[in-house]
This record gives C-alpha cells, sequence and structure tokens, in this order.
DNA sequence: GAGTGGTCTAGACCACATC
DNA sequence: ATGTGGTCTAGACCACTCA
C-alpha cells in the first residue's frame, strides 16, 4: 500500500471516504490525533488541518478531552420553529407529530430530478405536526428505497416525533446540511382538510432537500401550513 | 503600554477592535502576518489562528499572495435573487432600483427595540426594485442617522442600484451579515399602487436586520412583493 | 525577485474528561 | 493518572501576486 496522499486537503479526503464506507461508523470517535499522525506519517498539525475542515463542513465534531466523532447530524427540530405561535402567556408549547400514512411509490420525475436519486421506487410518508394537538404543518415526506427500507414495516404508530435521528439509529443516514425553498399558494383541497382549513386559504409551502454526511440528498420533504401563521427566519451571510 | 493579552483569541478580539475603531479601515490591508507576529510578540501561527478566526466571520479577507484586507462588505443582490422571474427563454433578466423618496424622521419605537439603536432620528428611504421594468418589490429602508448622514443631502437620482457597496464607499459601513424574517399578509393599499397591484393581494413581507463588522446592526429594511411571484431560499447547517 | 499568505514539522505545555 | 483535543513555538519550504 503505497501513500500517493499529500498534504492536509488529501488526508481530509480519505477520512470523508472512511466516513462514507463506514469504516468510521456514525456517531462513533475516530482514532486520536496522534495515532492518525503516526499512522499517516505526517505531523499531529496536519492531522488537525484535515480533521479541523471537516468538522466545519459538519462531517466529524470535536469534544475537547474526549475523541473526535463523526456526526450523528442535526436534531430535526427545524422545521416548526419557524411558526410564530400565539403566545398563551407562560404557557409551555407541546410540539408533536403524527405520521398519517407511508406506502411504496414508483419514483416521482419532478423529485428525481431535483434530488438527482436513481432508485425505482421511494417510500411516501404522509404526517402532521401539530402545537398543542393543533395541527399546523402538512408534511409530505419521500425517501429513497433501497437506504431506507427498514422503514417498509414499519407502522405509523413506530415513528418518533423527530425524524432525522431516527434516520441516524434506524437506517445509518445522518442529516448535517438542508436547502429550503418557501413559497405562497393556494390552499389545496386535500391540505386543507387535514389542516382544518378552507380551500383556497393563503398558503406557505416548504420543499426541502436534506443533505447526508457524504453531501448526497438523503430526503425531500414538502410542507405546507398557513401562510398567516408561518414566519421563517433566516441569516444572510 | 503593557501588554495583557493572551492566546489568539485576545489576539482576535484586538484585532477586531483596530477595525470598529478605523485605525484597519474597511477594504485596506492590514500589516503582514510576520510583522504583526514581531509587534504582539507571538509566533506567526498564533496571529495566524487569530486572523483566521476574524476572516471566519467576514471581518477580514484573506487573499493568497496579496495581503489580508478589511472586509468591504456583502454586495447586495442578495435580496432580489429570491424572486422567481417568469423565464422568457434566454433572455437575459435586467433588474435596477429606483428611489422614491427619503427624509428624516424620528425613530420608530418598534424598529429601537429590534435594532437597539439609541439615536433619536433616522432616514427613511422608500424605493423600488424592478426587473425589465416591472415592479417586483417595494422596500423601505432604515438608517440610523448620526452615521448615515451624508445621505441627508442625495436626491433620489444619486443613489446606485446596489444600497451596501454604497454604504462602504460613501459612509464606511460595510454590511457583512443579515438577518431576514420572511412572513405573509395581504397587501396594504399604499404598497399595492407602487407595485400595481390590488389591495388585498397576497403579499410577502421581508424584514432584515444588516450587521457590520462590528456585529452592529446598521440598517432595517422592510420589502413587500406579490406572493405568488416569491420564492425564497436557505441552507440550514 | 521580493513580499505575501499556505502548508508542514517536531516538538512543548495546557485544559478537559474519565477512570 | 492517563488520554484526548487546544494552544503555541520557531523554524522550513511552497505557491501566489506583482513590480
Amino acid at each position: 500500500m503505497e501513500k500517493i496522499s499529500l498534504g492536509y486537503q488529501s488526508l481530509a479526503a480519505t477520512f470523508r471516504y472512511k466516513v462514507e464506507e463506514g469504516m468510521w461508523r456514525i456517531g462513533e470517535p475516530i482514532p486520536s490525533e496522534a495515532s492518525l499522525a503516526k499512522e499517516y506519517g505526517v505531523a499531529v498539525g496536519t492531522i488537525r488541518q484535515a480533521v479541523a475542515q471537516l468538522a466545519d463542513e459538519g462531517v466529524l465534531v470535536k469534544r475537547h478531552g474526549k475523541s473526535t466523532a463523526v456526526s450523528s447530524g442535526l436534531n430535526g427540530q427545524s422545521m416548526l420553529r419557524f411558526f410564530r405561535h400565539q403566545l398563551d402567556g407562560q404557557r409551555q408549547l407541546a410540539p408533536s407529530a403524527m405520521v398519517l400514512d407511508l406506502k411504496e411509490i414508483a419514483i416521482d420525475k419532478n423529485i428525481a430530478k431535483l434530488t438527482g436519486w436513481s432508485c425505482k421506487t421511494l417510500l411516501k410518508i404522509h404526517r402532521v405536526r401539530l402545537v398543542d394537538g393543533n395541527p399546523l404543518l402538512y408534511e409530505m415526506i419521500y425517501l429513497p428505497l433501497p437506504k431506507f427500507k427498514k422503514f417498509l414495516g414499519y407502522t405509523p404508530k413506530d415513528f418518533e416525533d423527530l425524524f432525522y435521528p431516527m434516520y441516524a439509529r434506524s437506517c445509518g443516514v445522518a442529516v448535517i446540511k438542508a436547502k429550503d425553498q418557501v413559497g405562497f399558494e393556494l390552499m389545496k383541497k386535500a391540505d386543507a382538510k387535514v389542516l382544518s382549513m378552507k380551500e383556497g386559504h393563503p398558503a406557505v409551502r416548504v420543499n426541502r432537500i436534506a443533505f447526508d454526511l457524504t453531501g448526497k440528498p438523503v430526503e425531500y420533504r414538502s410542507s405546507v401550513g398557513d401562510a398567516m401563521a408561518f414566519q421563517y427566519s433566516a441569516e444572510v451571510n
């Protein structure tokens, strides 16, 4: 095994590969910087630079005093917090979620184009997100099917409130990034029914593509809710 | 002058201070890393770490082969690109902007709360952003007044299409970050008139607070447009 | 060619978490 | 006490920009 690698960028690529191939498993610690330095025959500082880059990308997580680990991904609370809730004094909010339906479908041409997925079938999950029992968001979630086949045997009540941690635990998929597109439309009949609203009511739609550790799209999600209750926050840099 | 500073974080704070106080001026190069190392009696690597942190924050800009400089800020095209334009084949889009009005006003209580500004008066600028001559966005821009007093003598036609570079050049203010809030409402009469639309039409409102090199709010902007033509993109990490 | 930042080394010592 | 990552040093050499 000759080493062609030169420089911390190649090392970073090597480490990224280890994560992709599952040699470094999600949520688990990687070898110490000192041992990696020995293994690759470089100075510790060089290892540190490579690790720092991956930590920047969200692939690795550094923990002072403990080992560096492969990221387990976002926790998935990132959707509901975008709604403005009518603040009833200091009362606690009780967000929850409910899966209405799941089924295997043929891949949608539009979704295939957006995600670049080459699989033949998808798992389509309908669910509602609620606050204090009131339905706020109606979500359609599409997952590529070889990868998420474990969910095929699930029933609606087997799903947890937060999906992303469940992806990590059950399917070995860590979501570390997502791209949202926010648009407005008039509510369709089917959506209105689920949300107990009138057809034609102003609605917001958020289409999201979520990415895993390797930068590949692993989820497509289309959510609809009451435009009047919606507020989206973002930073521009 | 004794040095109490220890570590690259203190150095970063020192450098940030130099930028705040104008000792390092926006758009201009800072001393080389070697000379800074000598000046502060630390190793070059330590200087590099401090500089890297500020570069990360967008305060400094590194340029391989040339000197590191204080950032001149964002270029301000970050608003209009959020609309979906009906693509007429491969035709080029021609975005532009027009200032309708500017005046000095007493500070708005709500804006004061959002920005933390303690000044007494603001400059309020109305402008329209157009694509191919069609009004798409109606913006109200609020600027704190000691800082932007130079604009008091301007007439509408003195303003350029992109505001942020103009802030930098004319007022020494570099915008490097902003926070957007996207919400939905029904169009008010005054807004509808400017945009050639009907009152009560679905409208999107984007409220933005823009921050300068020192992290202080320097602009409040409220923009309204046709919700049906709007699309907002953001990344979640 | 002179000056800048970018990469890398081989150490030292510090700060934190854990046993 | 041990092992981890965090900070720092004092060099060396490389890569880029520009006069």
